[in-house]
DNA sequence: ACCTGAACACCGTTCAAGT
DNA sequence: ACCTGAACACCGTTCAAGT
């Protein structure tokens, strides 16, 4: 009845509507319909359960945009900031899965085809576009980790007037930096 | 017998020893010489705890070189990363403790000044700062997800040849970036 | 092929009770 | 002031057994 990606099409439902700790193998489980010990079938454990869930949500990323490389590259770490946002906790749960190296789909991937296309070596379009998901990651789970204080309580409503223009700046620091790197 | 500060060093030694998941409330008890309930005398719970090993391992920061900001913030960054990289798992358990609220040393804190003295605006300096933590903290959590993994035995141990270059090239991005956004 | 039942070895946390 | 004992409500994971 429940196949694969099944299971972690209800451990993202989950995802969102629970947040990360509530994506237990049991919670899964019956979310699914089944027991726990069931999903061991289908995932050799938790970790690529995660991971998958992180590949279906980087799968969500739309593709680069048809624009010189500067507006490409910036388009394109606002739209994963976007998609990250879109699910609740996904910043620290994808950055967990991707040190995990059980994903499968990789959010550097059309960066780093795209800065070499444009010129960069190998090496450093790999490095330079692994800088940005990392921005970005790191920005977004410190967002979604403030969102998380507030549900909870601790922080009040309006903490998160600073995002925006923060994330902004980071963005353009990366970009003017590629630009300076290119010979 | 045990103080909150000695109960902290308990978390960090065993950290070092065993890693992130080798500090539960239990094995941080045990190498107090006390039971798990005692410690919550001392730290209302462990996010607490750990806030507190996280204020330890970055009030280990040496302080900003004399030099100019380029370097200056350059060597700051290389220094974070190698205190982080003498602890075991330190950047995920820092990265987990700056995002909980609960820590009182900011490793942002020095880079932040530097650049404003430098006449940067206090926005962007806390900024670019805040974007130099986030790369070195998502770097070298990747490089200890890799030496987990190695560990583990699901890597080779030769898997660590290019993380010294990538964090370079992350480095020279950011400082490119940086004087850039100078007026 | 797919799932259940039952267990194992853990967790963080609370709280009455001790000294 | 500081700690123990004992419990509560969970975890991830394994594995024989069922169908």
């Amino acid at each position: 009845m429940a196949d694969r990606t099944g299971i972690a099409a209800q451990a993202l439902r989950l995802l969102d509507e629970r947040g990360l700790s509530g994506v237990s193998m049991r919670h899964v489980a019956d979310a699914v319909g089944v027991k726990a010990s069931a999903i061991y079938w289908h995932y050799p454990n938790k970790a690529a359960l995660l991971a998958a869930v992180s590949d279906a949500i980087i799968a969500q990323l739309p593709p680069l945009p048809e624009a010189g490389w500067g507006i490409a590259v910036r388009v394109w770490m606002e739209q994963f900031r976007a998609t990250l946002l879109t699910h609740t906790d996904s910043a620290e749960l994808v950055s967990a899965a991707l040190a995990s190296g059980l994903t499968t789909v990789d959010p550097a991937a059309s960066a780093r085809a795209l800065l070499q296309a444009e010129g960069w070596s190998e090496l450093d379009a790999a490095w330079s576009a692994a800088a940005m998901v990392r921005f970005v990651l790191g920005h977004v789970a410190e967002e979604q980790a403030r969102q998380r204080l507030i549900v909870e309580g601790v922080l009040p409503a309006d903490a998160v007037a600073l995002d925006e223009p923060a994330f902004n700046h980071g963005v353009r620091l990366l970009l003017a930096g590629t630009a300076n790197v290119l010979p």
